[in-house]
Parts: structure tokens; sequence; C-alpha cells
DNA sequence: TATGAATATGAAGAATTCTTCAAATCGAGT
DNA sequence: ACTCGATTTGAAGAATTCTTCATATTCATA
């Protein structure tokens, strides 16, 4: 039983504990996008937004490469697409279960903390 | 495209971004154990597990009774395997192409961070 | 080569999460 | 009721992660 790969798991998924991240990764699910596009998409200051894909590219989880005047972004991996899957089918059926986040889940906006 | 969802997503995923979380997961996956057979499989103080032990009762990942003197721990839903399964996949497959941690995969224990 | 747009980087304080310690709780058995 | 083992809770400082600001790079084009 390999012992400090439980390191290695927990940093994965802490590297996917942050809503810009997340919302990179879905986003890439469609394909390569530029840095400007998904600065449009998701709504955060241009540095914020490098600092995240930092992250994610420390980690391989994303791909970059330059494009002209633009930086494109892709998965390296199109596994993730599995896993956000699969994160998706636990939070739906938890959240039907507990019905707390329904609303959210229909768009309701809102922001609470525990 | 419901919003504050990917805060949610965000959050899930941090609370699987601890070792000692990660462990009790997948030693769930076995079947309900009793939170001193946990504690004598991962090796951490008491009431540090039991600190981790609420962070995933709170997020509804794991359900607790009690059965007799000890309190049995037991995966809320089995999609949880899936997801542990997809994260695996990933994992393995991205030390595989870096192949950085390889070793660790092997059981050869170390502690390198970055 | 100078200018500008796009993107990245370094650093600092704010916010969040970890670990640990001491003390509380809950039953079981006496 | 009392005591013991098992587990949880609250709190505080340490450690880690976020956000933001200022500045640096990089390339494209004038």
């Amino acid at each position: 039983m390999p012992v400090p790969l439980y390191q290695a798991k927990a940093e994965f998924f802490r590297t996917l504990g942050h809503p810009v991240r997340i919302r990179v990764l879905e986003l890439l699910q469609e394909g390569p996008r530029p840095v400007h596009e998904l600065l449009a998409d998701i709504g955060v200051e241009a540095s914020n937004l490098s600092q995240q894909l930092a992250v994610l590219r420390r980690t391989n989880l994303v791909a970059s490469r330059r494009e002209g005047g633009a930086v494109l972004y892709e998965l390296s991996t199109p596994e993730v697409a599995d896993l956000l899957r699969a994160a998706r089918g636990i939070l739906t059926s938890m959240l039907a279960d507990q019905g707390e986040l329904l609303a959210e889940l229909r768009g309701t906006r809102g922001e609470e903390r525990k």
C-alpha cells in the first residue's frame, strides 16, 4: 500500500477546490480557449485568473501554448471530464437528498456559507 | 447556467483535499467501520481523526451511527467510489506521463515537496 | 525600436484550514 | 451514582491559500 499517495491525491483534489479553477476546467472541456475568452466568461481580475491558471499548470491539469497574440489553454487529459462528471453526479444526488442548495441548482443565486 | 454551483463544487473538492479524509473514504469503501478501527489503520491522534470525520459528516459524505460502545462510519453514497476511481485514473496517467512521483506509486516512501 | 495589448509574476495582508491540547459527552458496566 | 473507554468539541496558534496591487514579459504592429 503506497503510503504518500494519499498525500498526492489530497493535493490533487485541493487543486480542484477553487471556483475559478473549476470553471476553467469546465470551459476547457469544450476545447482549447484563449485566456481573454476565459476572462470574459469567468468574471475575475486578469491577474487572479492568471494565478489560478498557474496552479492548474503546475499540477499539469492544463497545458498552454501561444497562438499569435493570445495564449491558448487546454485540458492536458480528457479524463478530467470523467472526474467532473462523477463529482456532478454525487453533488446532485447529495443535494437532492438534503435538498438544501437545490435552489442554487436552479440558478437562484445567493451567498450562504455553512 | 447555475452560477453559485461552482462554489458548491469547489467546496466539495476541497473537502476531499486532505490525506486523512481521503484515507477514511477509501477505507469506508469496503464497508462500515468503527472509529477505533480507522484510528488504528490511519495513524493520527484521535482528536485529529475526529475533526476530519466531522468535516466529512458536515458535507454529508459519510454518516455515523452508534453501535454499542463504538461509533460506526459509512459512506453516505457508494458513488464516492466512482469519484475516487476517476481521480485515481487521472492521477496515475498524469504521474505516468511526467513520471515524477512514479517511485511513490511503487511504495518507495519519501517526502519531497515541489 | 517604440507602443500597446495580453498575460504572467512577486509580494503582502486577509482569510481559511490544520494541528494539537484540554476539556466535555456519551454509554457501558460496576 | 461512579468510573472507564471511546469519541467529540472548542479554542488558539501555526501553516497554507486567496486576493489584489504593482510591476514585469512577450509578442505584434506601427
